[in-house]
DNA sequence: GCGGTATACTCATTGAGTGAGTAGGACAAA
DNA sequence: TTTGTCCTACTCACTCAATGAGTATACCGC
């Protein structure tokens, strides 16, 4: 499984990287505080709880509670932790609906515990997406001019990479 | 059903619209002709043609070759063919990645056709996108500065259109 | 006459995602 | 008091796009 793909498997971890709680409530959570970023149905976030228990990121344990329908809290394995964790760090990959969700996905965890962490996470990316223009423009350029559409294509993706640079810079003085 | 959808059963149909044809050679074209924006595992491309056979946009009729097996062969119906033109003229409405398909896919069936219809797309395109940009930056104008992370995204979102913008001008003087 | 490639299509399965359903408690109005 | 509706919390059956492997034949060179 490559850490790239657009996953709300991170999200998750994440809210309960804070702290254990059960399914409702980071819907809940994910809804609310992500609001715009991410949007998933609640039996799809079940869907994913399920899985993320199968693969062994994070446990639950059933709350029997008076009478009412029994509750699982869920928490985070150290595996579960590990792997938010290396996923925090990671620079996204660039597409820009990637950056668009996984990045600010990243920044507002970075954010909930530490601003200067915030920055470090703008300047990597900075760097990962400049090396993608780099990249980008070489394929550019070995396209032949006949390949039109595909000439275009390309440069559409240049422009869109360009002014997610510039968008980097105004993240970085917004959060300052 | 909506024709915002990004979907590949307009190509198909564009194909189709200049000349009857079959699965097979459809797949062909698609991944040759217009490499770079659309591409379809050769069974999902059957999947497809079955879909528009039963909406009723195609018609396949089976040819009866002298031992090979009979291959069928694929023409618009009245109905499917409206559905593309009305598809065709129809500017893609503003997300990005739409653009980079939906509006590459008529650019490249109107120069099939025509070089002025090319530049007309062209210019719709640019009309509707300066919509969609004033709607954004109404909605961002109406997003509170303490969802920061809302305005961001919002912000990104704006660049991105502006990018777009510019790169509809590209598109034009490069089919001068 | 045998292997390789091009033509042409089918099918079983997967896996994300949806919408409706279940079930009990709280709280307010009629 | 009983009716209704909202909140918490989760389950289940189903759909639909998409994949990968499989089937079948023709043609061409060696």
């Amino acid at each position: 499984m490559r850490a790239s793909d657009i996953s709300p498997e991170y999200p998750l971890l994440g809210l309960l990287s804070q702290a254990p709680s059960h399914g409702y409530e980071l819907h809940r959570r994910l809804e609310e505080e992500l609001q715009g970023i991410w949007s998933l149905s609640q039996s799809q976030c079940y869907n994913i709880l399920k899985r993320l228990e199968a693969q062994g990121d994070i446990r639950g344990e059933v709350q029997q509670q008076k009478a009412a329908p029994a509750k699982r809290l869920l928490a985070l394995t150290p595996a579960g932790r590990k792997r938010f964790e290396s996923w925090h760090y990671e620079p996204t990959p660039g597409s820009v609906r990637a950056i668009r969700i996984e990045f600010l996905t990243r920044l507002y965890f970075a954010r909930t515990q530490d601003g200067q962490f915030a920055q470090e996470l703008i300047e990597e990316q900075k760097h990962s997406l400049m090396k993608d223009v780099q990249r980008m423009q070489q394929i550019y350029d070995e396209t032949p001019g006949s390949q039109l559409l595909n000439r275009l294509s390309l440069q559409l993706r240049n422009r869109q990479l360009q002014s997610c640079l510039a968008w980097l810079e105004d993240c970085r003085s917004s959060l300052e």
